[in-house]
RNA sequence: GGGCCGGUAGAUCAGCGGUAGAUCGCGUCCUUGGCAUGGACGAGGCCUCGGGUUCAAAUCCCGACCGGUCCA
């Protein structure tokens, strides 16, 4: 089939709509404009709809989504609700990158039922991939609303192209765009392993939809080429388009930059906060905006080199300054960039992310800092969470969740900007420390260590550096350089039963009787194969390992023997049983009676339960950003991990833990149920992901009644009394921003209880106190502890000062000076220094030997007097078969032939007589 | 999940095999009418913990724990 094919759509033709090939990039383009040569599309035209807008009037972003919706509700589509812009459901994506990203995979491999078809939504997103353009380049944002209209056709065609062509042409006009303004620009699309035609729609060098025709999926062999790799056409065909609709604002407006459309008043505050005049009423600053963002449509903006090239285009054509155009539009485009970056972060915040040093709350963390840096540099004299409440504000008036949320987003703001302060004023000294050693000629591998270890970006060591009076340069390339460093072999390692693959691709799935019969604990079923330690069954009570539990462990019975189950697996819905090795196998056709470990399994069940139990109590004392981070189910203690902004406190502990143990009580029903997944989604909302997002359309729902619903695959107690005690006992921060609750439940709770009760009473038994007493007596003890070593020294020091007498008596004369030589049995080495050092007020140099087990020796020699201290210790210890050393004028050592002490101190004396060497 | 950096006085840090230090803070005294200040003296250390190497470890090696930071 050929492209040309591809891409003819009758309704264009029937319009009137011509192909052409663009002359200066050769791309094929579809007009209506007889007179048109070029594609539309930065570089080959500029933007000509600054200061001069398309649409017949102005829209705010309200009225804009509800013009679009409204649209296509019109024309048969159903509105969805908007995700969040986290993606919970999804496991290879931390945050919403596009309309579509709420349908896959699910939705668009068809196993699961689009929830509506076709439908219409306007899906808030976030993409970090241009940050560093966001502010300069006039139309990126870091955040953004993808409007979209979507139709999935499996079986039964909903539309296709002529239906999508027609429907955005009708928006486009109905909006008051003249036909000969929009071009349908051809333009394949590739991404996460799908292709398909696409069009660019375009008016006046802004794209504003973009609609793809995917069709076709990733496969080695597929017949067709895009993008560098292969496709073959698919079963289904799905409608994707995305409209931005923060540029469709901006082309009704025909404002300088698509930021001054979408928030106008964040903008203008901010300006006001940042000392400067916003004068968009000015023409000639206009001006200067609108041609800056004219360019800047089809230039990188994302290194300073290219930030430059784009001012001194920008200043030729005006005639000015590049440099003086570079002051003037400077602060300005962090005005920009910091409203920008406090929407995303009211998005992300109140949409449950947590900043943290990992995972999608590192991506919270850079941009909340990034938006900082930029008000520092501002000299905004107000704080992260003052921007960013402006845009919850703004963000509320469509989204009234913002506002819910608005105290706790505020409050994670400012804990962030008082951690970045923290780090960057920790770094201070690191930066002047590090410019004074350089000189101020800081290398690039210090600047990247620097950022890389201690958070400082070389933009703050210039700025610390300065007020040294240091320069320091910091490359074009900095933050690729940081990247380099990071670079390493790629992941290895294929599945490790992926060999396993194709012996199981025969069998059928695995009846899990640990759902069907969660009470029982023996069952029968019929060997299906058995390979290399391996027993698959027909039906199995045995729990394979999975969603942070454990499998069950127990035995296979045959006529023939009993064999240990090691290991439960589950391998694309097939359960493989390792027997434990060197036991034989049952042979493929037998009957065997399974027994699994009921202790085992209830300690397992009553601690997966425990988990929701204590996730829930989690959120319901710390807040609603709480959400589960990973879990483990174990037979001694479990744990869940959960997002958190600060350090949860002992009373916090205690608050969740009686909360915990409330639930026990309650003796809430514990009901598992499948659900098809659109209804468990609608019914129960995305919190339902938190343990892991479960694959195929029907999903197994645990509903905790009156507490929590979750999908879950692990094994639970049918009502919570029965976990009979939640026993919370370790709180640890297991990464910034993430805390561990680590508990056990039941039996093993109590024991556990007992463990600790004993500990307390061993350690009070020692001290021969009562245990209440226990926090007291230590102290006192460790006070008194402290004190006696403080004693033992004072004492040591007057021991050394009584000896000295009676040593300085024994003083002789050897080589001019006054020496004394002479063996205290028993004494350490502290004690020897001690004296030697006493002895010096009376003689000139003092050679002590002493030490218990191994011999110790020092030498002390008085300033002036031309003996070496470390001399005299060497010769010593070579005797004692050691070593030594120090100073000119004390030295020690030691060696292990403790017996040869005289000797070594014969050997010293020998060299004092030689006389100075 | 991985990489890098760090844990020493109440705080910030120096020391990086050989007598545990600096600055600020704290206490007492002096200077002053009082305050700011200046001066003198002093208290305050399981050098995170556990192993190892060594005559000798805050220092070197291994491990644990805790914190910071960058990346996916």
């Amino acid at each position: 089939m050929s492209l040309e094919e591809e891409y003819r759509v009758d309704y264009l033709v029937d319009l009137g709509f011509e192909r052409r090939r663009c002359r200066s990039c050769g791309s094929t383009f579809w007009t209506l404009d007889a007179g048109r040569e070029s594609c539309g599309d930065p570089p080959c035209d500029l933007y000509s709809f600054i200061g001069e807008a398309p649409l017949s009037r102005e829209y705010g972003l309200s009225e804009m989504r509800e013009t679009f919706l409204s649209f296509f509700e019109d024309r048969g589509h159903e509105r969805l609700d908007r995700r969040p812009v986290a993606a919970w459901w999804r496991d290879d994506l931390y945050l919403t990158v596009a309309s579509i990203a709420d349908f896959q995979p699910h939705v668009t491999s068809g196993r699961v039922p689009p929830p509506a078809n076709p439908l219409t939504i306007s899906q808030p997103c976030i993409r970090l991939d241009d940050l560093d353009s966001v502010g300069r380049s006039g139309r990126h944002l870091s955040s953004f609303e993808m409007m979209a209209h979507h139709a999935f056709n499996f079986n039964d065609e909903v539309y296709w192209k002529e239906r999508t062509v027609e429907l955005c042409q009708e928006l486009l006009t109905g909006l008051g765009v003249h036909g000969e303004e929009v071009i349908y620009k051809e333009d394949p699309w590739a991404g996460g392993g799908n292709a398909g035609p696409a069009f660019e729609v375009l008016v006046r060098g802004l794209e504003l939809a973009t609609l793809v025709f995917m069709d076709l999926e990733e496969h080695p062999e597929g017949e067709y080429g895009v993008k560098g790799s292969r496709y073959r056409r698919m079963d289904a065909r799905i409608v994707d388009t995305g409209y931005g609709l923060e540029r469709f604002t901006w082309a009704s407006k025909g404002s300088p930059t698509v930021y001054d459309a979408a928030f106008p008043g964040v903008v203008e505050e901010l300006t006001g906060m940042a000392g400067l005049e916003h004068r968009l009423d000015d023409p000639e600053y206009r001006e200067v905006l609108g041609r800056t963002a004219r360019l800047a449509g089809y230039m990188d903006v994302d290194t300073a080199g290219d930030l430059m090239k784009l001012r001194r285009r920008v200043a030729g054509e005006m005639d000015v300054d590049a440099e003086h155009l570079d002051e003037m539009l400077r602060p300005v485009e962090g005005v920009y960039a910091v409203a920008d970056h406090a929407r995303s972060l009211a998005f992300m915040l109140g949409d449950g992310l947590v900043p943290s040093n990992v995972g999608a709350g590192y991506l919270v963390r850079l941009v909340a800092r990034r938006a900082i840096r930029f008000m520092n540099q501002l000299g905004v004299d107000a704080s992260l969470a003052d921007a960013v409440k402006l845009q919850t504000r703004l963000l509320g008036e469509d989204y009234p969740e913002f506002l819910r949320a608005e105290e706790e987003i505020l409050e994670m703001c400012d804990s962030e900007e008082a951690k970045f302060e923290d780090t960057l004023s920790r770094g201070k000294n690191l930066i002047v420390k590090t410019a004074d050693h350089f000189e101020g000629e800081v290398p690039v591998e210090a600047l990247v260590d620097l950022y890389d270890s201690h958070g400082l970006p070389p933009e703050y060591v210039d700025e610390v550096a300065e007020e040294q009076g240091y320069d320091v340069e910091v490359p074009d390339d900095f933050y690729a350089r940081v990247a380099a460093k990071h670079e390493g072999p790629g992941e290895g390692g294929a599945g490790l039963l992926a060999h396993f693959q194709e012996r199981l691709e025969d069998l059928p799935d695995t009846d899990r009787l640990y759902y069907e019969l969660p009470g029982e604990r023996s069952f029968e079923a019929v060997v299906l194969n058995a390979f290399e330690d391996h027993v698959v069954l027909d039906q199995t009570l045995f729990y394979p390992e999975g969603g942070g539990q454990p499998p069950d462990r127990g035995t296979l019975e045959t006529g023939e023997g009993v064999f240990d189950v090691a290991e439960v697996k589950s391998v694309n819905g097939v359960i493989l049983h390792r027997i434990r090795e060197g036991e034989g196998l049952p042979k493929k056709g037998e009957i065997v009676t399974g027994r699994i470990d009921g202790e085992l399994r209830d300690t397992h069940s009553r601690h997966h339960t425990s988990i929701h139990l204590v996730l829930s109590a989690a959120a319901e004392v710390l807040g609603s950003h709480v959400r589960q981070h990973g879990s483990q189910v174990g037979a001694e203690k479990a744990r869940v991990d959960v997002t958190h902004f600060k350090s949860i406190t002992r009373e916090e502990v205690n608050a969740i833990e009686a909360r915990a143990n409330g639930y026990v009580r309650e003796d809430a029903q514990v009901r598992p149920r499948w659900t098809e997944r659109n209804e468990a989604e609608e019914k129960f909302g995305l919190e339902i992901y938190q343990g892991g997002v479960p694959h195929g359309d029907q999903i197994r729902v645990l509903d905790i009644e009156g507490v929590d619903v979750q999908a879950c695959g692990g094994t639970h107690v049918s009502s919570t009394g029965s976990i009979g005690l939640v026993y919370l006992d370790r709180v640890d921060q297991v990464q910034d921003g993430v805390y561990r609750l680590g508990f056990s439940s039941g039996e093993v709770g109590v024991e556990r209880m007992q463990e600790s009760r004993r500990t307390l009473l061993e350690a009070a038994e020692t001290l021969d106190v009562d245990p209440d007493d226990l926090p007291r007596s230590v102290e006192r003890f460790f006070d008194e502890w402290k004190g006696r070593g403080k004693e033992i020294r004072r004492l040591r020091e007057e021991v050394a000062e009584l000896r000295r007498d009676d040593l300085v008596d024994g003083a002789e004369e050897i080589g001019g000076a006054e020496v004394v030589i002479k063996e205290l049995t028993g004494a350490d080495m502290n004690e020897l220094r001690a004296t030697a050092e006493s002895l010096l007020e009376a003689v000139d140099v003092a050679l002590l030997g002493g030490g218990n087990g191994v011999a110790s020796v020092v030498a002390a020699v008085s300033d002036g007097v031309d003996v070496d201290a470390s001399e005299l210790v060497e010769a010593a210890c070579g005797v004692l078969g050691g070593g030594g050393g120090g100073s000119r004028s004390l030295a020690q050592g030691g060696g292990p032939n403790a017996e040869s002490l005289g000797e070594a101190l014969s050997a010293a004396r020998e060299l004092l007589e030689d006389g100075p060497s």
